[in-house]
DNA sequence: TAGATTGTTAATCGATTAACAATC
DNA sequence: TAGATTGTTAATCGATTAACAATC
């Protein structure tokens, strides 16, 4: 579900299935975790057990990717933690910008999470004229107008979008004609990409439904 | 035609897959688009093409649930959205609280999108006594030490969690104990809770890594 | 060496897609 | 009636788990 026009070919030979890579970023999390423990190495059982998975699929997750272990041994959790930062990308730093001053914008830009994961909020912009030329959270917010010269400028791949619905496909295609690739969307709204752009949608009434959803149902089952 | 509890196994915990339940949180979300449009009808071929799934796999997934449809005709939208609701149980209204009043927190307390699904936070909670006593959008804080106090005066069963790392786990075993029977969590923990609990995880940087990785990816490819 | 744990192949399980009779 | 579209069964495809030789 990662691209709008499925139907095609756009990740033409995924060969890695999505659940995978989102699995990696688990991993990542725990062992980061358990650096910051103090400790050296693990063990797929481990790192299935602090997510409720099987050893076996730690494993097997890891085996898309390469030999990352040491038979006997485990993992050493450091360098298994480069090495899926360098698969996620995230061994580089990433300069990302905000579409959306408002509330849960502003909220954003003040993300301690992102800096640690190598993500740097370095613009937003917003069509408010008023917060033109402020900083929020150490940000500067320009125009929309300006988007395309402060991409271009500040060397932006990646967007954060959280802007009212109705604003949120015209926003997307500015920030494709801008040359943005990869755009995370925080509006509640299906928006459609071209082919080479990728997105990932946080809805976040949609995570509460799912959590009523498993509410209701555990209590219908006693 | 439809209805409810037939034979042993109907509607039972013959558990559905969590992918179907999530899509149909994307169901609900575009049919409500087609009824601020004024459309009356849809056919499974155009829900499928607006997310980017099979004609198959709409009525596939609905199939769990029941028999919503009409041969020949397609989904009547209003009386699906209901139906949707109805499996997602927010056809009834559902009181929230928050846990963490910090940044995101706040923008949580303010954002629109949660209201208009059904949930609605009635109170806030936080350990710096200083914001006690407080409103922010409207919402009360109290102290975390009247958590069990409050949820049982307003009768609440769901709750977001937007505290520092350290106090995730210690607050949600109070959350637990308070008697809350769903966890919506946004620090970038894994959290465990008891048998009866659920809880939905919402990692930001995670979202992020994601994208990251598929934009390195379709670069590589070219 | 004995014990631990990997990477990988084969077996199982589950989810998606295709096809079509039934229905409006 | 002809055309459209459902619900559902069967076929396909993909992902997870189990098992084990290889390795340290």
């Amino acid at each position: 579900m990662s691209t709008s026009s499925d139907q095609s070919n756009s990740d033409a030979q995924d060969s890695v299935p999505k659940a995978v890579v989102s699995r990696l970023s688990l991993y990542l999390r725990e062992l980061q975790h358990l650096i910051r423990d103090g400790r050296d190495t693990t063990s797929s059982t481990q790192l299935g057990s602090m997510l409720g998975l099987t050893d076996a699929q730690v494993r097997k997750d890891l085996a898309y990717f390469g030999q990352f272990g040491y038979p006997g041994v485990g993992y050493r959790c450091a360098e298994l933690v480069s090495e899926i930062k360098k698969i996620l990308g995230t061994d580089q730093r990433w300069h990302v910008l905000l579409v959306g001053v408002g509330n849960l914008g502003r909220a954003l830009l003040g993300y301690k999470g992102f800096g640690q994961q190598g993500f740097r909020i370095v613009a937003a912009f917003d069509t408010d004229r008023s917060k033109s030329g402020k900083e929020f959270e150490g940000v500067r917010v320009y125009h929309l107008d300006d988007l395309a010269r402060v991409v271009a400028e500040q060397n932006i791949r990646l967007a954060m979008m959280a802007v009212p619905s109705e604003a949120a496909q015209p926003v997307v295609d500015r920030l494709v004609s801008a040359g943005i690739q990869g755009i995370m969307n925080f509006v509640p709204v299906t928006i459609s990409v071209p082919d080479g752009v990728r997105k990932v949608g946080v809805d976040l009434a949609i995570e509460l439904e799912q959590l009523s959803y498993a509410v209701v149902k555990s209590g219908e089952k006693v």
